[in-house]
DNA sequence: GCCATAAAGCTAATCTAATTAGCCGAGCGC
DNA sequence: GCGCTCGGCTAATTAGATTAGCTTTATGGC
């Protein structure tokens, strides 16, 4: 909470801890100037409104989450780097469930779009991994693309529902990391001409 | 367009052609009500507003889901089982991503909830084919968690960006169904203790 | 040191959409 | 034939986003 005036990564940052807090949904114009102290026209004196808060809320959550699994993979290959990517992305999501929310409806549209270029950078990490797998070019687009509904899929399971799987929640992660490797393993020799 | 009085179902319907068409986001009462000839009010005589309408979508959608799943796979084992489900899941996300994304953020309590009921059902025809890959109780599980995020993730994403992925769309759909194939076929040898 | 200016806040007003209250007419069981 | 219930309607309320236009305050030029 600053104490002087307002600047729009202020009102950025308290609209995504809102978002994580309150849920996606429940994420408001209203809502958000009364945590920043301040009345709800004033914040249009930093972002254009709802869409574009929102917008910008999912710009942060996709850097962050880039910054997030490149810091997670440093060092490491092979599984490893996979496994350690995988818990980093969930524990992300895990810890802003609202500002993934907000990834998840935005629009992407291409190099230059900020969200696209975050995006990238996220990319690049996973391909680095599929690298490390042996994946080779003319596959990693496809490869990329599986991961992301993969890992996509279990983030959004997580917004959506806070993961209410019943029982090894834990257990149920490493068998999905070890189908990964299993799947990825299998591909060097399993090319299809 | 029903001619005579509404019920429930031609608005839960209706609602959900509108949600295809326009997108799940403008989903709105005053809409729909114009869409059946009406006015928005008298909606209220047949759903108790949005949020339970956008949940009966939701209902609509699984539903219809699971209908296409189950017959896709119909007398069909192994990877063809898969890529029959596979293609059916694709197929009917692309052609209602309205419907598909009213399920994304739904509420699932638990059994007796039509959600969770209709949702059970999708997985059961998940389950029929990991059996047949060899998948065994114990790990039955972890390996529907794994396939639900894989094929929601998915479906999130082309709802929500409209698939909006370049060049071969279908030879990565193709590469995808290949890679869990592999997962699933490394998995009978590669139970860890 | 003093004013012009622009940024950042505020109040008041507007707009849109959902929702609620309460009235009205048609079909149907008695 | 009478009255009840259902499904529709109009009018009013509410919530929230957004816009218009005023006020204050920090700052740079003189």
């Amino acid at each position: 909470m600053p104490r002087g005036r307002l600047t729009a990564a202020d009102v950025v940052r308290a609209g995504a801890e809102l978002a994580d807090e309150v849920g996606y949904q429940d994420l408001a114009m209203g809502a958000l100037a009364q945590r920043l102290g301040v009345r709800t026209p004033s914040l249009y004196k930093h972002v254009g409104g709802l869409d574009d808060l929102r917008r910008r809320v999912a710009v942060l959550a996709v850097t962050e989450l880039g910054e997030a699994v490149r810091a997670a993979i440093q060092g490491r290959a092979g599984s490893d780097a996979l496994a350690a990517f995988a818990r980093a992305f969930a524990a992300y999501v895990t810890a802003h469930p609202g500002r993934y929310a907000a990834t998840i409806g935005a629009e992407v549209t291409g190099p230059g779009d900020e969200l696209y270029d975050a995006s990238a950078r996220v990319l690049e990490s996973m391909a680095a991994i599929l690298r490390g797998y042996g994946v080779g070019d003319d596959e990693m687009v496809h490869a990329q693309r599986t991961l992301r509904c993969l890992f996509h899929g279990l983030a959004a399971l997580q917004a959506a529902n806070g993961f209410r799987w019943t029982g090894d929640t834990d257990e149920s992660f490493d068998w999905m990391i070890g189908f990964v490797d299993r799947g990825l393993r299998g591909e060097k020799t399993a090319v299809s001409g």
